[in-house]
DNA sequence: AACGCAATCCTGTATATACAGGTTTACGGA
DNA sequence: TCCGTAAACCTGTATATACAGGATTGCGTT
């Protein structure tokens, strides 16, 4: 919050998502927002790129910011935002069952996906997610054991994220995932309800830290029927 | 190419993809581009920024700006970009088959996901997309016919976003994708080599113009075991 | 040789100003 | 009344400046 041009932008994008500011209605002028913050225009226009680039404006010039027709259930768009907060926007019950919790060396293969030597001990998290009393999504997470404070089976019972960002230590920077549809495997039929899909919606998420080194790997395999991934994309 | 904060970009995204600049190497600082370029730092910002935004480069404070490792095959990361353009940049053969080119009413689904009414006339193109010899996506695009230049069975061969982009009478201002995945159809089965698929990935894009207007829905319905999507996020 | 501190370079944030060009409003002439 | 133009307001781009604070370099003292 001592960011000016943040202050100003969850301002409004937390309007917006809660829907105190309907769609299609017109923000204050850069020029009126700038007096009304006591900032100047620069700093506002900053925060309104914000909203832009994330979907909830749409900037147009000589008329003004307007709001755009946001799905509440949507959010985050294409974010990296966690399972406990998308969980808990969209307001359906929800449960993470935390089915093992160690500390190891990785098989080849994460070894591979984390960059790092077999040598090197990692944190291993298997978590099957709950949702309206299904079991539906298999998150199996690997992290640098070294770069982390130490976990718990109550914090993965929570959310790893908030645990992680509130113990500052580490600072998360930018991710990237990659979604592709594999065949079921026979941990996911153990582990889940899955009724006769033989497919799983598999998004792998390689999380990175503010020095750009990688520390989290992490493989998300949903059931097929209960997946949807929503992306905004802006053409500049 | 006329705004100088665009051309440095275009330069430097250009050479990351091309592999000219080689991951983890260092870009000039700001004050270095903004001599070099002639122009100041707050516009080298600029450029940087959206560089970092679309996963090119990382800044780390005090330090500089840094090239990430970018899988060529991988962009556009969440992009707007066209077919054409991607698996032109795949380098494998492809082609395009236009199913069929019609104007017409749209039905009942397809008028509601594109906000008219019924009784306005709609661009339906039906193709398939042909990847290393197999049929492999089909494409079924519905504009808004009042909105954009009469298309051809040539046009949809090729690229309509180029064509759309060249006959500047439309401005491509922003899309939002969802992903989800469904059973295969009997049309699919038709039209596609499924094999022994009976699911589909399935990306229902939605495309608007500078003016916000909703004026393209297109499903796009890949064969699974083809398909994949990455997506580049960053947290501020 | 080792340590500590200052200088220097780097990015991050904020402010003020200027002009271009799109949009709307209002006024005045026909 | 109608039309056109000018004024006012809006966002987009670009420049210059200032200071905070992280990272690095190098010098000088111990």
């Amino acid at each position: 919050m001592e960011n000016i041009y943040w202050t100003i932008y969850r301002d409004y994008a937390d309007q917006i998502e809660q829907g105190r500011l309907s769609p299609d209605s017109k923000l204050p002028s850069e020029n009126q927002l700038a007096k009304r913050y006591g900032t100047s225009r620069e700093t506002v226009r900053k925060a309104l790129h914000l909203l832009s680039q994330n979907g909830y404006i749409h900037k147009i010039k000589g008329k003004g910011s307007f709001v755009l027709h946001v799905n509440k259930f949507d959010f985050p768009v294409s974010g990296l935002v966690s399972f406990k907060e998308v969980a808990t926007k969209s307001g359906k019950e929800w449960n993470t069952d935390v089915v093992s919790l160690e500390t190891g060396k990785p098989d080849p293969y994460v070894a591979s996906q984390l960059n790092i030597q077999g040598s090197e001990a990692i944190w291993k998290v298997v978590r099957v997610r709950e949702v309206g009393g299904e079991k539906i999504i298999l998150d199996k997470d690997h992290f640098h054991k070294g770069l982390i404070p130490p976990l718990t089976k109550d914090i993965c019972r929570e959310s790893i994220y908030e645990y992680l960002e509130r113990s500052s230590e580490v600072k998360i920077s930018f991710a990237k995932k990659v979604i592709t549809i594999e065949g079921a495997t026979e941990e996911d039929e153990r582990l889940l309800d899955l009724d006769r899909y033989a497919m799983m919606a598999v998004v792998r998420n390689y999380v990175y830290l503010d020095d750009s080194t990688l520390f989290q790997y992490t493989e998300s395999r949903h059931r097929p029927d209960k997946f949807r991934f929503v992306d905004f994309a802006r053409r500049y």
